[in-house]
DNA sequence: TATAAATCATAGTCTGAGGCTATCAATTAT
DNA sequence: ATAATTGATAGCCTCAGACTATGATTTATA
């Protein structure tokens, strides 16, 4: 039972003629019997009636003809649901961030693409890094934004922001412009939980200035980190976006080391995005272009 | 998109590995293979990710999924009602009956019938001789017991049955076994409707015997005319078959002419039966060859 | 880390399903 | 009667879809 004569078979039912439904299905008409012979003999019962000249349709065939239009309607519904996917007027795709990357990028950019694609779901999926990778790898996500370098997968360049040591206004040093990493020696700290890219930023700034930070609070996510340095209970480092919009708090660049957070768009090497996944992907780059070309090193 | 791409496409994305899935569908597997990408190229999407070892279904893979798993089961169910419908578990079967027919043997054989055959739908329709060919012709019946000889279909004798004079029992005739039609001149005649067999018979029974029927009634069903005679009104020509269960009836044999009604079970002669309408014919068959074969001249 | 196993893709061959034209047979309209 | 319409048959041809053999790549294992 194939399909084209199935398509065949409800044409001559609807016409009630094999040589004009022969026309309508563009092949000539002996191939149309032919065809119709074929399906009747694989299903055992005459599908229809030769009567005189003309056919009419059998018992049999008044009972095949409903599935057969199904099955021609589920064939149509198919290809136009994947003329949609390709469209993009529907579909859905998966973001997966690492929590300190939000606070600023994602929502603008998503809310842009939104505007762009009105019909396609988003999902966001906040976690660590690796765990990102194991949900890139799983199809659970179909891009991920990440502060690390991770293996195995497609990388590029979202953006560099630079980290800044912040610190509130009532600080020794809310006058200046930058320190020197050294100068922090005696500062009390306030960093982020273990497994956060940031949080090995400030350990690696601190090494390398020769001295073993001296740690007041240890955890927390970006909005209480920032909360509490503005309220003077130590300095931190975080990117200099994070802060943009914040009042009460006074940045400074590290004159030495100049270390800046890397954001990476990372997708499967070997998985085909998906149009929207695709979409995603421009729509992010596109937004960071437009807004940070002035940090984005490409 | 052809039938078995759709099946070859549900198993891979069942068992996630075209080897397996060739080895299911009983083919080599690079025509699995090549038979994905056809159905690929056809779609003009990716379905399938040839993520390392192994394949895994594709976001245009999922979407297409649901589709091609309905296009199957209706192509399953199809052959299922099919295959029902051949098993005589399912069906409908149309018969169309002359008014004075039913009498006996149709409730008694449909019931035969019903029992054997419990799934199987019966249909009645009652008509004139001539209105039974049209419907026969149209489709509407699948076969047709009538007492006329028709032209242009295929007819078999169910049985034939003799056609007596009836009177009612305090009939100057209430005693005797038999008559001469030429006796029947000075009675008063009750005769079916215009249109009707027995009405042809009747009359005819008279022209042979040289007079014009005196006619008391003309029209009235089967039942209202033996009432009639049994009341004394006239006498009548029915079937025997007619008035075997009545009472205050007496029946006189046609001693000349010796007339008989022959009903005729007819069906569409190039129509294909179905296998329902078969079956209500070898039943018919069977019944009266169980029940009447006295009267049953084949 | 080298080797074996597993898995999918490619190359090349062959057969038959499904297309075509030409024509016949049967029915219906003129 | 004659012409037109319609479906079936015969005979031919092409390519889709099957096969085997083999390659490339990844993953498991000694």
């Amino acid at each position: 039972m194939e399909f084209s004569q199935l398509r065949y078979f409800e044409a001559v039912a609807r016409l009630g003629n094999v040589t004009k439904a022969a026309h309508e299905q563009h092949i000539a008409q002996p191939s149309m019997s032919k065809a119709l012979q074929a399906l009747e003999q694989e299903v055992g019962v005459q599908l229809f009636d030769r009567v005189g000249r003309g056919v009419e349709l059998s018992d049999a065939g008044a009972l095949l003809l409903p599935y057969a239009r199904r099955v021609l309607a589920e064939i149509q519904a198919a290809r136009q649901a994947l003329q949609a996917r390709a469209d993009l007027t529907v579909g859905h795709v998966s973001l997966g961030v690492t929590p300190t990357v939000g606070t600023r990028l994602i929502p603008q950019a998503l809310a842009t693409f939104n505007r762009r694609y009105q019909g396609i779901q988003l999902e966001l999926h906040e976690a660590g890094a690796s765990e990102l990778v194991e949900l890139l790898n799983a199809g659970v996500v179909d891009l991920a934004i990440v502060s690390a370098l991770v293996h195995g997968v497609e990388s590029t360049t979202l953006l560099s922001e630079p980290l800044v040591v912040v610190v509130s206004q009532q600080h020794r040093f809310a006058q200046r412009q930058s320190v020197l990493a050294s100068e922090l020696r005696d500062e009390g700290f306030i960093v982020f939980p273990q497994g956060y890219e940031l949080r090995n930023y400030t350990l690696q700034l601190c090494e390398q200035a020769g001295f073993a930070p001296r740690i007041v609070l240890d955890g927390g996510e970006m909005d209480t980190v920032v909360s509490l340095v503005a309220a003077g209970l130590g300095v931190a480092v975080v990117p200099q976006l994070a802060i943009d919009q914040r009042i009460g708090l006074h940045a400074l660049a590290i004159a030495d080391g100049g270390l800046q957070r890397t954001l990476r768009l990372i997708r499967h090497s070997q998985r085909q995005p998906s149009p929207a996944a695709a979409a995603l992907y421009r729509v992010l780059h596109e937004w960071v272009s437009q807004h940070y070309a002035q940090a984005s090193i490409g």
